[in-house]
DNA sequence: GATTATCCATAACCTATGTTAAGTGAGCGA
DNA sequence: TCGCTCACTTAACATAGGTTATGGATAATC
């Protein structure tokens, strides 16, 4: 269940590419779901890669432990997002990985990551996932590298609020962030102390209304200008071509 | 030929991963090389994601144009690096590409990639490769976001040196890097001027030696020490694990 | 209910890097 | 040979963001 709830895969089972044979792969991968508790680690930089998870519920996400102490956050996992597949291809972690706060996580092995690339639609779906996730990190890395503070921080909250709406977390332009303010600095590098005096400044100008972990975006489309959002990267499914593709070579 | 040639395809192959047919399904793809002349445009942001290619002399990059005119380099891609891989699952392209100097590609169609695809094999060769490309992307996501110039280039430099040396690029810790100081600073997210002012400190330092497109790094460890380079995620072929697991279910 | 730990806001000050500008030398075409 | 352009260097100045510090909420623990 869990790893067919998965953007993609939903995508392609929506579109027709997926066989019943598929689909009963998947389902019948097996599935132990498991409780996290808030910042609890699934694995940690160097240790060994032998699995990877679907977050059921829960914030979780990846970082660099870095030689002045900090760190850098790579990645936040929300709900129906896949962790680990990373570190597909090597033998050790790249990265450490933990929760932020209580959910659940269904684990899988390489060994039935491998046995999914037997069928070519699955292999399909995980690659185009992997390459969803690097499309939001190639994102991250454009906004670090050449834009101010409050359009980074602009940024990063309109791509948590499309990824919230996508899986129905957003309810009247509002949703809960359980991130505090040195994670988000960790994340867009930033020093804690900055992230509070860009939210003020984004307060000022009301484009974002927050009250601890609960976040408001009164006019998110001010907010997607304000940084050029291309939401294409988030939101598009995969190209009806795929599907015929995958259906024309089996 | 040249898929063969691509780092980690000659790492399964010569694992033993890849069967007889698999070879001769890279080598029977149709291959027409093509010349390209410097500053070259490969294919531009947002344009029709068709195609994917192997680069097989010169140098390459990815990048994207940012608003306030300048842009942001994504990646450089050196001989024997795939190049568009980025873009799998997607309509359109995420970021353009162009030549930096002039050079020789292998174009290959998406349409093949699919076919790819229905070998387990391969398609776990290119998702092994796209992975790859992905620990280049978040390394420098590391450096742009929390360390100063200095150990960003000093990063930048050492890592160019790492895959050069990898193709035999490198003599006596001396290649050739045809980027401007403005392309670096591009890469980097950090001004042309700044970018020189970095690269004088370092020489002062005795680290780098530079003169125009020629680079010496008289002590390459010491350069690594420097920013703590950890290379498993350049070096590390594929892990032996993999290649059992490709035996055992075919 | 008191105590303590977190998280956050704001201020004062400092520094790395951006910006602008002027000058140098290599290559190259007329 | 002259003059142009391009890549680079260096300097002077400006500023975004880092650092340190203080105080005030709110939540957690006893």
């Amino acid at each position: 269940m869990a790893l067919l709830d998965t953007v993609v895969m939903r995508g392609l089972s929506s579109q027709g590419a997926l066989s019943n044979e598929d689909k009963a792969f998947l389902l019948e991968l097996e599935l132990n779901p498991r409780h996290m508790s808030a910042s609890e680690v699934l694995w940690l930089e160097n240790g060994h890669a032998d699995l990877f998870c679907v977050v059921k519920e829960g914030w979780g996400y990846s970082y660099r432990n870095l030689k002045n102490g900090s760190k850098q956050i790579l990645k936040f996992y929300l709900p129906g997002d896949i962790i680990g597949i990373r570190d597909f291809g090597f033998t050790r972690r790249l990265a450490s990985a933990a929760m932020i706060n209580e959910g659940v996580i269904y684990p899988f092995s390489y060994q039935q990551l491998f046995e999914l690339f037997g069928r070519s639609s699955l292999a399909v779906g995980i690659m185009a996932t992997a390459m969803r996730q690097q499309a939001l990190l190639s994102e991250r890395l454009v906004y670090l590298g050449k834009y101010a503070a409050h359009e980074q921080l602009a940024h990063f909250l309109y791509e948590i609020y499309l990824r919230l709406k996508r899986i129905g977390a957003v309810e009247d332009n509002s949703f809960l962030m359980p991130l505090t303010q040195e994670l988000i600095g960790d994340a867009l590098g930033m020093s804690p102390v900055h992230v509070s005096r860009t939210f003020s400044m984004l307060r000022e100008e009301g484009l974002v209304i927050r009250d601890r972990q609960h976040i408001k975006l009164p006019d998110p489309e001010a907010l997607a200008r304000l940084v050029e959002f291309n939401d294409s990267y988030i939101d598009e499914f995969l190209p009806h071509a795929f599907s015929e593709l995958l259906r024309a070579t089996p």
